[in-house]
DNA sequence: GTCTATAGCCTGATAGAC
DNA sequence: GTCTATCAGGCTATAGAC
Protein backbone atom coordinates (compact mmCIF):
# COMPACT_ATOMS: atom_id res chain seq x y z
CA UNK A 1 0.00 0.00 0.00
CA UNK A 2 1.74 3.15 -1.13
CA UNK A 3 2.05 6.05 1.73
CA UNK A 4 0.05 8.65 0.86
CA UNK A 5 1.65 12.16 -0.57
CA UNK A 6 1.02 15.51 0.40
CA UNK A 7 0.16 16.63 -2.74
CA UNK A 8 -1.01 14.82 -6.08
CA UNK A 9 1.06 16.12 -8.87
CA UNK A 10 2.61 12.74 -9.46
CA UNK A 11 -0.78 11.41 -10.05
CA UNK A 12 -2.07 13.87 -12.28
CA UNK A 13 1.49 13.91 -14.41
CA UNK A 14 0.60 10.39 -15.09
CA UNK A 15 -2.87 11.01 -16.36
CA UNK A 16 -1.46 13.79 -18.67
CA UNK A 17 0.87 11.28 -19.99
CA UNK A 18 -2.02 8.67 -20.46
CA UNK A 19 -4.51 10.73 -22.30
CA UNK A 20 -2.07 12.73 -24.20
CA UNK A 21 -0.73 9.52 -25.70
CA UNK A 22 -3.37 8.48 -27.87
CA UNK A 23 -3.83 11.63 -29.08
CA UNK A 24 -0.06 12.22 -30.42
CA UNK A 25 -0.22 8.80 -31.79
CA UNK A 26 -3.43 9.31 -33.66
CA UNK A 27 -2.75 13.02 -34.88
CA UNK A 28 1.05 13.78 -34.44
CA UNK A 29 2.82 16.44 -32.53
CA UNK A 30 1.96 19.06 -35.03
CA UNK A 31 -1.67 17.47 -34.78
CA UNK A 32 -2.64 17.97 -31.55
CA UNK A 33 -2.86 21.01 -29.22
CA UNK A 34 -2.35 21.54 -25.85
CA UNK A 35 -6.21 22.40 -25.42
CA UNK A 36 -7.07 19.37 -26.52
CA UNK A 37 -4.81 17.35 -24.46
CA UNK A 38 -6.19 19.79 -21.42
CA UNK A 39 -9.93 18.50 -22.53
CA UNK A 40 -8.82 14.71 -22.61
CA UNK A 41 -7.48 15.16 -19.46
CA UNK A 42 -10.05 17.19 -17.86
CA UNK A 43 -7.90 20.41 -16.76
CA UNK A 44 -7.46 23.87 -17.96
CA UNK A 45 -4.95 24.38 -20.27
CA UNK A 46 -2.89 26.52 -18.00
CA UNK A 47 -2.59 23.40 -15.23
CA UNK A 48 -0.63 21.57 -17.82
CA UNK A 49 2.46 23.68 -17.57
CA UNK A 50 2.21 22.92 -13.85
CA UNK A 51 3.36 19.33 -14.91
CA UNK A 52 5.47 19.91 -17.60
CA UNK A 53 7.65 23.31 -18.97
CA UNK A 54 6.15 23.24 -22.59
CA UNK A 55 4.58 21.02 -25.21
CA UNK A 56 7.95 19.64 -26.41
CA UNK A 57 8.61 17.91 -22.92
CA UNK A 58 5.25 16.57 -22.78
CA UNK A 59 5.45 14.54 -25.79
CA UNK A 60 8.67 13.03 -25.29
CA UNK A 61 7.53 11.90 -21.52
CA UNK A 62 4.68 11.04 -22.95
CA UNK A 63 7.04 8.73 -25.63
CA UNK A 64 9.25 7.37 -22.85
CA UNK A 65 6.65 6.45 -20.96
CA UNK A 66 5.29 4.04 -23.36
CA UNK A 67 7.89 3.00 -25.04
CA UNK A 68 9.87 1.85 -21.40
CA UNK A 69 6.46 -0.32 -20.77
CA UNK A 70 7.13 -2.12 -24.32
CA UNK A 71 10.78 -2.65 -24.15
CA UNK A 72 10.17 -5.50 -21.21
CA UNK A 73 6.96 -6.89 -22.90
CA UNK A 74 9.19 -7.22 -26.46
CA UNK A 75 12.31 -8.50 -24.25
CA UNK A 76 10.07 -11.33 -22.36
CA UNK A 77 9.40 -13.38 -26.01
CA UNK A 78 13.46 -13.64 -26.79
CA UNK A 79 14.56 -16.32 -23.75
CA UNK A 80 16.87 -18.72 -25.24
CA UNK A 81 15.60 -22.08 -24.98
CA UNK A 82 14.91 -24.53 -27.56
CA UNK A 83 15.78 -24.67 -31.43
CA UNK A 84 16.66 -21.55 -33.17
CA UNK A 85 13.33 -22.25 -35.07
CA UNK A 86 11.38 -22.72 -32.31
CA UNK A 87 12.99 -19.68 -30.69
CA UNK A 88 12.29 -17.74 -34.16
CA UNK A 89 8.38 -19.22 -33.94
CA UNK A 90 8.07 -17.76 -30.31
CA UNK A 91 9.16 -14.59 -31.15
CA UNK A 92 7.57 -13.73 -34.32
CA UNK A 93 4.22 -15.36 -32.64
CA UNK A 94 5.04 -12.69 -29.59
CA UNK A 95 5.98 -9.84 -31.45
CA UNK A 96 3.17 -9.68 -33.70
CA UNK A 97 0.87 -10.59 -30.96
CA UNK A 98 2.01 -7.41 -28.99
CA UNK A 99 1.96 -4.92 -32.34
CA UNK A 100 -1.46 -6.16 -32.72
CA UNK A 101 -2.60 -5.27 -29.56
CA UNK A 102 -1.05 -1.87 -29.12
CA UNK A 103 -1.84 0.57 -32.62
CA UNK A 104 -0.70 3.44 -30.57
CA UNK A 105 2.76 2.15 -30.01
CA UNK A 106 2.53 1.42 -33.88
CA UNK A 107 1.76 4.35 -34.61
CA UNK A 108 3.95 6.99 -32.67
CA UNK A 109 6.98 4.23 -33.94
CA UNK A 110 6.17 5.22 -37.44
CA UNK A 111 5.69 8.61 -36.46
CA UNK A 112 8.92 9.11 -34.81
CA UNK A 113 11.18 7.31 -38.00
CA UNK A 114 9.32 9.71 -40.02
CA UNK A 115 9.79 13.17 -37.49
CA UNK A 116 12.03 12.40 -34.78
CA UNK A 117 14.37 14.03 -34.19
CA UNK A 118 18.55 12.88 -33.50
CA UNK A 119 17.67 12.41 -29.75
CA UNK A 120 14.45 10.79 -29.81
CA UNK A 121 15.59 8.20 -32.79
CA UNK A 122 18.72 7.48 -30.35
CA UNK A 123 16.39 7.49 -27.02
CA UNK A 124 14.16 5.20 -29.10
CA UNK A 125 16.95 2.94 -30.18
CA UNK A 126 18.73 2.59 -26.65
CA UNK A 127 15.26 2.42 -24.39
CA UNK A 128 13.66 -0.15 -26.59
CA UNK A 129 15.22 -1.70 -29.80
CA UNK A 130 18.53 -2.24 -28.91
CA UNK A 131 18.45 -5.19 -26.62
CA UNK A 132 15.32 -7.54 -28.32
CA UNK A 133 17.39 -6.06 -31.38
CA UNK A 134 20.75 -7.87 -30.43
CA UNK A 135 18.53 -10.90 -29.82
CA UNK A 136 16.89 -11.34 -32.69
CA UNK A 137 20.50 -10.56 -34.76
CA UNK A 138 21.84 -13.12 -32.73
CA UNK A 139 18.66 -15.52 -33.90
CA UNK A 140 19.05 -14.37 -37.50
CA UNK A 141 23.28 -15.39 -37.30
CA UNK A 142 22.08 -19.05 -36.17
CA UNK A 143 19.74 -19.69 -38.72
CA UNK A 144 21.73 -18.04 -41.70
CA UNK A 145 25.04 -17.97 -40.90
CA UNK A 146 26.06 -16.20 -44.66
CA UNK A 147 23.84 -14.05 -44.17
CA UNK A 148 23.79 -10.03 -42.83
CA UNK A 149 22.58 -10.33 -39.23
CA UNK A 150 21.64 -6.50 -39.23
CA UNK A 151 19.88 -6.68 -42.75
CA UNK A 152 18.11 -10.03 -41.61
CA UNK A 153 16.77 -8.52 -38.20
CA UNK A 154 15.52 -5.27 -39.80
CA UNK A 155 13.82 -7.39 -42.21
CA UNK A 156 12.14 -9.72 -39.94
CA UNK A 157 10.43 -6.66 -38.15
CA UNK A 158 9.77 -4.99 -40.70
CA UNK A 159 7.74 -8.75 -42.43
CA UNK A 160 5.51 -7.99 -39.64
CA UNK A 161 4.95 -4.07 -39.16
CA UNK A 162 4.55 -3.61 -42.83
CA UNK A 163 1.28 -5.65 -42.48
CA UNK A 164 0.00 -3.19 -40.05
CA UNK A 165 1.27 -0.42 -41.52
CA UNK A 166 -0.96 -0.96 -44.53
CA UNK A 167 -4.04 -2.44 -42.88
CA UNK A 168 -5.52 1.34 -43.91
CA UNK A 169 -4.55 0.82 -47.46
CA UNK A 170 -4.79 -3.31 -47.92
CA UNK A 171 -8.52 -2.81 -47.93
CA UNK A 172 -8.30 -1.43 -51.01
CA UNK A 173 -5.94 -3.92 -52.86
CA UNK A 174 -6.90 -6.78 -54.69
CA UNK A 175 -7.30 -9.90 -52.27
CA UNK A 176 -7.59 -8.01 -48.93
CA UNK A 177 -9.57 -10.36 -46.69
CA UNK A 178 -10.52 -9.63 -43.12
CA UNK A 179 -7.72 -12.73 -42.16
CA UNK A 180 -5.04 -10.50 -43.40
CA UNK A 181 -5.18 -8.61 -40.07
CA UNK A 182 -5.12 -11.79 -37.91
CA UNK A 183 -2.14 -11.70 -36.24
CA UNK A 184 -1.86 -15.49 -36.22
CA UNK A 185 -1.81 -15.55 -39.80
CA UNK A 186 0.40 -12.82 -39.75
CA UNK A 187 2.75 -14.58 -37.87
CA UNK A 188 2.14 -17.62 -39.41
CA UNK A 189 3.49 -15.84 -43.22
CA UNK A 190 5.94 -14.33 -41.85
CA UNK A 191 7.48 -17.85 -40.04
CA UNK A 192 6.69 -19.44 -43.70
CA UNK A 193 8.91 -17.54 -45.20
CA UNK A 194 11.23 -16.70 -43.19
CA UNK A 195 12.14 -20.57 -42.67
CA UNK A 196 12.35 -21.03 -46.68
CA UNK A 197 8.53 -22.64 -46.98
CA UNK A 198 7.81 -20.40 -49.65
CA UNK A 199 9.60 -19.73 -52.99
CA UNK A 200 11.64 -22.77 -52.86
CA UNK B 1 6.19 23.41 -79.56
CA UNK B 2 3.38 23.40 -77.37
CA UNK B 3 1.06 27.01 -78.34
CA UNK B 4 1.61 29.91 -75.71
CA UNK B 5 -1.78 30.19 -73.86
CA UNK B 6 -3.23 33.63 -73.06
CA UNK B 7 -2.42 33.33 -69.36
CA UNK B 8 0.27 31.42 -67.48
CA UNK B 9 -1.79 30.10 -64.86
CA UNK B 10 -1.33 26.39 -65.75
CA UNK B 11 2.35 26.96 -65.36
CA UNK B 12 2.39 28.20 -61.85
CA UNK B 13 -0.36 25.73 -60.63
CA UNK B 14 2.40 23.26 -61.49
CA UNK B 15 5.07 25.34 -59.90
CA UNK B 16 3.37 25.37 -56.49
CA UNK B 17 2.77 21.49 -56.86
CA UNK B 18 6.29 20.98 -57.63
CA UNK B 19 7.64 23.30 -54.68
CA UNK B 20 4.99 22.29 -51.97
CA UNK B 21 5.17 18.20 -52.43
CA UNK B 22 8.78 18.49 -50.88
CA UNK B 23 7.34 20.53 -47.76
CA UNK B 24 4.37 18.09 -47.06
CA UNK B 25 6.83 15.16 -47.11
CA UNK B 26 8.74 16.29 -44.76
CA UNK B 27 6.44 18.32 -42.35
CA UNK B 28 3.10 16.47 -42.94
CA UNK B 29 -0.07 18.59 -43.85
CA UNK B 30 -0.14 20.24 -40.66
CA UNK B 31 3.41 21.01 -40.21
CA UNK B 32 2.85 23.22 -43.22
CA UNK B 33 1.62 26.53 -43.78
CA UNK B 34 0.25 27.84 -46.95
CA UNK B 35 2.92 31.16 -45.86
CA UNK B 36 5.60 28.41 -45.76
CA UNK B 37 4.28 27.09 -49.82
CA UNK B 38 3.93 30.95 -50.84
CA UNK B 39 7.73 31.66 -49.47
CA UNK B 40 8.64 28.53 -51.41
CA UNK B 41 7.62 29.58 -54.49
CA UNK B 42 7.99 33.19 -54.78
CA UNK B 43 4.44 34.53 -54.82
CA UNK B 44 1.98 36.12 -52.09
CA UNK B 45 -0.28 33.66 -49.95
CA UNK B 46 -2.84 35.38 -51.54
CA UNK B 47 -1.96 34.23 -54.58
CA UNK B 48 -2.17 30.55 -54.06
CA UNK B 49 -5.93 30.94 -53.66
CA UNK B 50 -5.70 32.01 -56.74
CA UNK B 51 -4.81 28.29 -58.25
CA UNK B 52 -6.55 26.32 -55.12
CA UNK B 53 -9.78 26.99 -53.38
CA UNK B 54 -7.92 25.80 -49.96
CA UNK B 55 -4.98 24.00 -48.49
CA UNK B 56 -6.59 20.73 -48.89
CA UNK B 57 -6.96 20.98 -52.79
CA UNK B 58 -4.14 22.31 -52.83
CA UNK B 59 -2.62 18.34 -50.83
CA UNK B 60 -4.32 16.69 -52.33
CA UNK B 61 -3.65 18.20 -55.91
CA UNK B 62 0.09 17.74 -55.25
CA UNK B 63 -0.04 14.05 -53.61
CA UNK B 64 -1.94 13.20 -57.19
CA UNK B 65 0.55 14.76 -59.22
CA UNK B 66 3.72 12.91 -57.59
CA UNK B 67 1.63 9.19 -56.97
CA UNK B 68 1.07 9.70 -60.94
CA UNK B 69 4.57 10.18 -61.68
CA UNK B 70 5.48 6.52 -59.47
CA UNK B 71 2.73 4.51 -60.79
CA UNK B 72 3.75 4.50 -64.51
CA UNK B 73 7.99 4.10 -63.65
CA UNK B 74 7.07 1.17 -61.11
CA UNK B 75 4.87 -0.07 -63.83
CA UNK B 76 7.63 -0.52 -66.10
CA UNK B 77 9.41 -3.31 -63.67
CA UNK B 78 6.99 -5.18 -64.07
CA UNK B 79 6.96 -7.08 -67.92
CA UNK B 80 6.13 -10.70 -68.43
CA UNK B 81 9.19 -11.75 -69.85
CA UNK B 82 12.14 -14.61 -68.90
CA UNK B 83 11.35 -16.91 -65.68
CA UNK B 84 9.44 -16.27 -62.45
CA UNK B 85 13.06 -15.56 -60.70
CA UNK B 86 13.95 -13.40 -63.37
CA UNK B 87 10.88 -11.60 -63.33
CA UNK B 88 11.21 -11.29 -59.61
CA UNK B 89 15.01 -10.00 -58.93
CA UNK B 90 13.78 -7.54 -61.85
CA UNK B 91 11.14 -5.83 -60.15
CA UNK B 92 12.43 -6.12 -56.75
CA UNK B 93 16.01 -4.39 -58.24
CA UNK B 94 14.08 -1.63 -59.67
CA UNK B 95 11.61 -1.11 -57.49
CA UNK B 96 14.27 -0.52 -54.20
CA UNK B 97 16.44 1.72 -57.02
CA UNK B 98 12.89 4.02 -57.19
CA UNK B 99 12.42 3.78 -53.92
CA UNK B 100 16.05 4.49 -53.05
CA UNK B 101 15.92 7.74 -55.22
CA UNK B 102 12.76 9.56 -54.01
CA UNK B 103 12.81 9.75 -50.63
CA UNK B 104 9.85 12.63 -50.83
CA UNK B 105 7.17 9.82 -52.32
CA UNK B 106 8.17 7.51 -49.28
CA UNK B 107 7.42 10.22 -47.02
CA UNK B 108 4.65 10.92 -48.82
CA UNK B 109 3.55 7.41 -48.40
CA UNK B 110 4.35 6.67 -45.26
CA UNK B 111 2.29 10.10 -44.05
CA UNK B 112 -0.72 8.96 -46.20
CA UNK B 113 -0.75 5.50 -44.66
CA UNK B 114 -1.19 7.05 -41.21
CA UNK B 115 -2.91 9.84 -41.63
CA UNK B 116 -4.79 9.24 -45.20
CA UNK B 117 -9.12 9.26 -44.80
CA UNK B 118 -10.84 6.30 -46.73
CA UNK B 119 -10.72 9.32 -49.89
CA UNK B 120 -7.14 9.95 -50.49
CA UNK B 121 -6.29 6.10 -49.72
CA UNK B 122 -9.03 4.66 -52.14
CA UNK B 123 -6.82 7.26 -54.42
CA UNK B 124 -3.36 5.88 -54.11
CA UNK B 125 -4.44 2.43 -54.20
CA UNK B 126 -6.39 3.27 -57.76
CA UNK B 127 -3.81 5.39 -59.14
CA UNK B 128 -0.73 3.84 -57.71
CA UNK B 129 -0.74 0.74 -56.65
CA UNK B 130 -3.90 -1.14 -58.14
CA UNK B 131 -1.47 -2.33 -61.02
CA UNK B 132 1.80 -3.57 -60.06
CA UNK B 133 0.15 -5.16 -56.83
CA UNK B 134 -1.80 -7.27 -59.45
CA UNK B 135 1.54 -8.17 -61.28
CA UNK B 136 3.38 -8.79 -58.55
CA UNK B 137 0.77 -11.23 -56.57
CA UNK B 138 0.87 -12.99 -60.38
CA UNK B 139 4.59 -13.50 -59.78
CA UNK B 140 3.97 -14.40 -55.97
CA UNK B 141 1.38 -16.99 -57.04
CA UNK B 142 3.82 -18.04 -59.81
CA UNK B 143 6.89 -19.02 -56.97
CA UNK B 144 4.54 -20.22 -53.92
CA UNK B 145 1.61 -21.87 -55.55
CA UNK B 146 0.15 -22.65 -51.95
CA UNK B 147 0.78 -19.27 -50.05
CA UNK B 148 -1.89 -16.38 -49.81
CA UNK B 149 -1.03 -14.48 -52.37
CA UNK B 150 -1.99 -11.27 -51.03
CA UNK B 151 0.00 -11.25 -47.79
CA UNK B 152 3.25 -12.28 -50.08
CA UNK B 153 3.28 -9.46 -52.38
CA UNK B 154 2.38 -7.19 -49.05
CA UNK B 155 5.47 -9.03 -47.89
CA UNK B 156 7.64 -7.79 -50.54
CA UNK B 157 6.73 -4.83 -50.38
CA UNK B 158 7.36 -4.01 -47.17
CA UNK B 159 10.84 -6.07 -47.12
CA UNK B 160 12.08 -2.80 -49.55
CA UNK B 161 10.50 -0.32 -48.02
CA UNK B 162 11.04 -1.02 -44.66
CA UNK B 163 14.63 -0.62 -44.85
CA UNK B 164 14.31 2.73 -46.02
CA UNK B 165 11.40 3.38 -43.20
CA UNK B 166 14.43 2.65 -40.59
CA UNK B 167 17.36 4.58 -41.91
CA UNK B 168 16.67 6.91 -39.73
CA UNK B 169 17.59 4.58 -37.02
CA UNK B 170 19.59 2.04 -37.89
CA UNK B 171 22.22 4.36 -37.59
CA UNK B 172 21.83 3.96 -33.49
CA UNK B 173 21.31 0.16 -34.16
CA UNK B 174 24.32 -2.70 -33.72
CA UNK B 175 26.06 -3.91 -36.79
CA UNK B 176 24.46 -0.69 -39.00
CA UNK B 177 26.47 0.35 -41.72
CA UNK B 178 26.76 2.60 -44.70
CA UNK B 179 26.17 -0.13 -47.09
CA UNK B 180 22.88 -1.05 -45.52
CA UNK B 181 21.10 2.11 -47.33
CA UNK B 182 22.48 0.67 -50.91
CA UNK B 183 19.69 -0.35 -52.80
CA UNK B 184 22.10 -2.59 -54.54
CA UNK B 185 22.97 -4.48 -51.32
CA UNK B 186 19.19 -4.19 -49.97
CA UNK B 187 17.77 -5.35 -53.53
CA UNK B 188 20.11 -8.45 -53.11
CA UNK B 189 19.17 -9.05 -49.46
CA UNK B 190 15.45 -9.65 -50.51
CA UNK B 191 16.15 -11.38 -53.34
CA UNK B 192 18.32 -14.20 -51.39
CA UNK B 193 15.38 -14.21 -48.59
CA UNK B 194 12.56 -14.76 -50.78
CA UNK B 195 13.88 -17.18 -53.37
CA UNK B 196 14.73 -19.53 -49.78
CA UNK B 197 18.48 -18.46 -49.84
CA UNK B 198 18.40 -17.62 -46.68
CA UNK B 199 17.13 -19.84 -43.25
CA UNK B 200 17.34 -23.05 -44.88
C1' DG C 1 -2.67 22.54 -8.32
C1' DT C 2 -5.98 24.47 -10.64
C1' DC C 3 -8.40 28.24 -12.27
C1' DT C 4 -9.71 32.53 -15.52
C1' DA C 5 -7.90 35.83 -18.39
C1' DT C 6 -4.96 37.23 -21.71
C1' DA C 7 -0.59 38.34 -24.25
C1' DG C 8 1.63 37.65 -28.55
C1' DC C 9 2.12 35.08 -32.43
C1' DC C 10 0.81 32.16 -36.31
C1' DT C 11 -2.89 30.18 -38.96
C1' DG C 12 -6.17 29.72 -43.13
C1' DA C 13 -8.63 32.52 -45.82
C1' DT C 14 -10.66 36.98 -47.94
C1' DA C 15 -11.16 41.99 -49.91
C1' DG C 16 -10.05 44.89 -53.17
C1' DA C 17 -6.35 47.61 -55.76
C1' DC C 18 -3.52 47.09 -59.86
C1' DG D 1 -2.51 36.79 -61.47
C1' DT D 2 -0.40 38.88 -58.08
C1' DC D 3 -0.16 42.13 -54.65
C1' DT D 4 -0.81 44.45 -49.66
C1' DA D 5 -3.66 44.60 -45.89
C1' DT D 6 -6.44 42.42 -42.88
C1' DC D 7 -9.84 39.49 -40.42
C1' DA D 8 -11.25 36.00 -37.24
C1' DG D 9 -9.74 32.43 -34.78
C1' DG D 10 -6.37 28.97 -32.93
C1' DC D 11 -1.95 28.35 -30.96
C1' DT D 12 1.70 28.13 -27.00
C1' DA D 13 2.70 29.97 -22.95
C1' DT D 14 2.30 33.18 -18.92
C1' DA D 15 0.24 36.14 -14.93
C1' DG D 16 -1.91 36.19 -10.93
C1' DA D 17 -6.06 34.92 -7.93
C1' DC D 18 -7.62 31.19 -5.01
Amino acid sequence: MPIKKPTDSVGTAQVILDKSLPLFARSGFTGVSMRDIAKAVGISGAALYHHYSDKQSLYVAAMSHAFADKASSIQSALDNTGTPEQRLERFVTSFTEQMANDPDFRALLQRELLDGDEKRLKLLADKVFIEPFNAIKQLAQEMALDCDAHLLAISMAGLILFHFETESIRRYLPGGLKKHNDPKVIAQHVISLLTGAIGK
